[in-house]
DNA sequence: TCCTCCTTGGCATTGAGTGCCAAGTTAGCA
DNA sequence: TGCTAACTTGGCACTCAATGCCAAGGAGGA
């Protein structure tokens, strides 16, 4: 947040990395390429490396799995009595703002094609998960069920058929935002009427 | 399958050290155990361990991940009429008889407790999906989705949904198989009401 | 300028997982 | 029973990700 000339430089560095590091995953796969070829790549050192990724993970996901709190935020933004999916679908948009566009369908491909990233991905959305359930249990209420479990489920739901969505959307392309939306609607939608 | 003396001493070999791992596990953690550990409490080299289990996870999760064509088979035992999340719920009954009982709710509490186990297990139900999705869209059709969404989103939900059981059940005793199958409608109810 | 805070990179270490090989065990067969 | 082929075992060395420790150097305020 702060501006001193150590932060401007720490967010150029992991810029620089990010860039050399995505080239090399999608050329040769995430798992073939190793730490060293990465920080040989972007002239860093294997130790400083592991300080500005905790691991190698990191590199393709970033913060995002602390970004629970700012989807919280943008639900929490949504009118109460808005449809609990309609709010869902709007609050993840804000995942959008938070990915660098043009890395968002190369990431997708890795994420896709990575046993590794692919784990990490799902271990996001839980973390995600443990953060918006209350919320929306406080919108639709727990129906008679042990607290918990209505919006554990709901939310686990929202983020499966987004995922699916973002298969298929990524199978077709995937450079089109609106019709992520469209087929996660598609998605909620097979699932309610099932 | 065979009953050479090589498989019943492997069968019995194996089972030695998962009993030997999971009471270290339970103990100090999965993480905090080390596979030295275990290899030395089993009586085993570590390189034959490796042998048994390609992973540390396997000791946990056994050959489960590799099950998904018998939860088909009991998909497709279940009448062509029943309704999508019946017959996924029976289907998925299949996996009380693939567990040992007794462990069941000591693997259930270390998954939760390992960010290592929660990503292997999240993993596993990935695989299934792909092996379930197929025949459960052959059932509900496509509904206009592009093929393969509609399958994809429908197992991850019902999956979504047991793990969200799973986790209240675990809470309040993890003894009762039939709760466990009561608390799974609810949830399918409480995402289908949404 | 001096002093403090923070970063950097090198070194050693841990822990999971793999390839290779020599020695031992089992199974099938004469 | 004895021989051979198939298989298992465990030791060794190695790769790769990740972490603790430490000395050296740049940034920023007094």
């Amino acid at each position: 947040m702060s501006d001193r000339l150590w932060d401007r430089t720490r967010r150029r560095v992991q810029e620089e990395v990010v860039d050399a590091a995505l080239a090399l995953f999608l050329e040769h796969g995430f798992e073939e390429t190793t730490v060293d070829q990465v920080v040989a790549a972007a002239g860093i050192s294997r130790r400083s490396f592991f300080r500005y990724f905790g691991t190698k993970e990191d590199i393709v996901f970033g913060d995002l799995a602390e970004q629970g709190p700012v989807i919280l935020e943008a639900l929490r933004a949504r009118p109460d009595d808005e449809p609990i999916w309609d709010a869902l679908r709007h609050a993840f948009g804000v995942l959008s703002t938070l990915v660098h566009p043009r890395r968002g369908a190369a990431i997708g491909r890795l994420v896709t094609s990575s046993p590794a990233l692919r784990a990490a991905h799902l271990e996001k959305h839980l973390r995600w998960q443990q953060v918006l359930a209350p919320e929306v249990e406080r919108r639709v209420g727990t129906g008679g069920a042990p607290p918990g479990l209505v919006g554990e489920a709901i939310v686990a739901t929202a983020l499966a058929c987004l995922d699916a969505a973002t298969t298929t959307w990524l199978g077709q392309g995937g450079d089109d935002l609106d019709e992520l939306a469209r087929l996660t609607d598609l998605a909620l939608a097979a699932v309610r009427s099932g």
